[in-house]
DNA sequence: ATGAAAGCGCTAACAG
DNA sequence: CTGTTAGCGCTTTCAT
């Protein structure tokens, strides 16, 4: 099974390597007759261009490295599958790296793909903070997306859903059906889901003239913190309880469940992210939807504009606009349903959440 | 930010480049004292070898690609993460290929791996049948392991779970805990899980004298599948449904519990893979848990063992057995308790499912 | 033990 | 438009 080399294909059509070489790269125009006859020979042999040897003289393997905190979080195979996918449809390769989580074995990661002469990197961070030095040096030296989690201000590119919108959307949504004792179980961390959700939790429900009603929890974004996090919230009576992502709502559903607490009747419960058990929840949960094609395919673009000029310019922030899913998990209680419409934001309306609308609210060109 | 070579290494030690590339990838003996001054110009400079002309001149890259249906079916992404981990412990790095579960998908993305030159193939089939042409073929140019799904007999070595002993697991634990009126959820296809787990619940029935109890129900691997399923099981009443993935489980589960049947009290239900979500539901779902660090770390060594002989020998089928996980979905119901001991294989003692005791149920060398 | 030289398979200058 | 010639950065004979 030897390979095939291009200098066989050009003594089998009679003509140059050279030749063949523009042929099949489609490089510089090449005369009609000597180009079906350079096709047909390589097709008879069966050529296959050696990439490894095109990528040592052309200074580009057409491939990307795609490095992430840990394959297993429910939320990354879907973003993984959509960035593989545009990836793959300009022609480049992935290189997959899970760094188990850890920043070191992510600086090791890094540099391994570099050796391997990736053309670019895409980049979900492990640590917003621990981070920042690997992929600041990586930065200098390929074209550098970060992807869903920032590393610090103006070390690279950088497309993320914006909590912000997320977290009025449903705020909005749960105001608009009667909820008004809410409180919110979050994260402690310095994450950027972490630290964005809160803030929006609290400016939102401050500007809804609800601020300062419930506790704001903060744990980490476990399950078992959900659960843990019930137990807290519970005395105050709320009637909704927000989570800052859709483990810890599942964690709280569960919780409440076992106290025979009535989901939606009683508490609202709502999570972030939608990942696939959201929706296999019961009650099914209510819950952001991060928009994750257009985040692969903005990220993959970025990419190809800083590969394909010079690698400089202005640092940006693309921030899309995710969609609220209402499940059964916000349903309306029907004792507080009259009462929707006492709320100033309380429709949902303006703020729509199909996708065309919500593609509109990217802030394509800000300089961080 | 231009890198450093061989031949500045070679300059700046004040040796050739042949004596530096020996000290650094250890070929050849060298002498004590140019190899620390060699190390020193290196460490210095901060020499990183090019990875893609060592690979072209060495025709090694260093890469296996890793070939799978989906990522975003829930039992992929740890077994990607292992495979991942035990890869990169021996140098090596992922290119990753996802089908999109189509075969010419799939037949495409294998020619691209193999054009980048990758010194090894992991693939998870997305078809028994369809994806047969294009592993074959594949497999006469590179070391090649077949994962979790067969793709025929003879073409390539396997690595899967044992199907017949989860299920043999899953029945002595009903049996044991006062269940015989057993019914089966599965999928009609072609695929190893849908046949063989298929064939393990018919052959282990009939061994425990349970034989033609209950229905047979085979659809899709879907959640829908797995509720529509438990409408046509129900009419039979039986004490215990298996199912031949957790999505079916999970999917049973929910009708169960929209239809006011209480699980476990009623009716046992159990799953087959230990998704994540298995664990979330609820109740908790019992089921088989596959061995995935290990199936990576088998997969891993037989390409490893084939990367280092001439990929010749014969093909092995590797088969580790799985654990059973019981959780609440499967509890003991109190009426059903006292009956334990009635049936001849009840005790599910002999067959401990601790990992020590079931790795031994591994064939190391069967040839197909 | 070390160096000189020959490529791995391909693309990019430079001529013609 | 096409051929000739270098040479990408490295490993590997083959000498010494």
């Amino acid at each position: 099974m030897t390979d095939v080399t291009l200098r066989e294909v050009a003594r089998a059509s009679g003509c140059s390597v050279a030749t063949v070489s523009r042929v099949l790269a489609g490089t510089r125009p090449v005369g009609a007759e000597t180009a079906r006859k350079v096709r047909e020979a390589a097709e008879k042999l069966g050529y296959r261009p050696n990439q490894v040897a095109r990528a040592l003289r052309s200074r580009s393997t057409g491939t990307v490295g795609l490095v992430l905190p840990q394959i297993t979080n429910p939320f990354f195979p879907s973003l993984v599958r959509e960035v593989e996918h545009a990836l793959h449809a300009e022609g480049r390769a992935v290189l997959l790296a899970d760094c188990d989580d850890d920043p070191e074995v992510e600086a090791a990661r890094i540099a391994d793909l570099l050796d391997r002469q990736v053309d670019a990197l895409l980049i979900i961070a492990v640590d917003e903070r621990q981070s920042r030095d690997a992929v600041g040096k990586a930065a200098a030296h390929v074209p550098l997306v970060l992807l869903d989690r920032g590393c610090g201000p103006g070390i690279a590119d950088l497309v993320t859903t914006d909590n912000a919108t997320g977290m009025a959307l449903v705020l909005d949504h749960l105001v608009s059906t009667g909820r008004r004792r809410i409180c919110f179980v979050g994260a402690a961390g310095t994450g950027s889901a972490a630290v964005e959700r809160l803030a929006a939790y609290e400016a939102e429900t401050k500007a809804l003239g609800l601020h300062g009603f419930g506790p704001v929890e903060l744990g980490d974004f476990s399950l078992e913190w959900g659960r843990a996090a019930v137990d807290r919230i519970l005395p105050f009576r709320p009637d909704a309880v927000v989570c800052a992502n859709d483990l810890l709502a599942i964690g709280a559903l569960q919780r409440l469940r076992q106290l025979g607490v009535d989901v939606p009747g009683d508490i609202a419960v709502t999570g972030f992210d939608d990942i696939p058990m959201a929706d296999l929840a019961d009650p099914a949960l209510t819950t952001v939807r991060q928009p994750v094609r257009a985040l692969a395919a903005e990220a993959v673009h970025l990419l190809g504009h800083r590969l394909a000029g010079q690698n400089d310019g202005p640092r940006r922030l693309v921030r899309l606009a995710p969609e609220l899913v209402v499940r059964a998990s916000s349903a309306s209680s029907a004792s507080s349903a009259p009462r929707a419409s006492s709320a100033p934001r309380a429709s949902s309306a303006p703020r729509a959440s199909s996708a065309e609308d919500t593609r509109s609210t990217r802030t394509p060109e800000v300089e961080q």
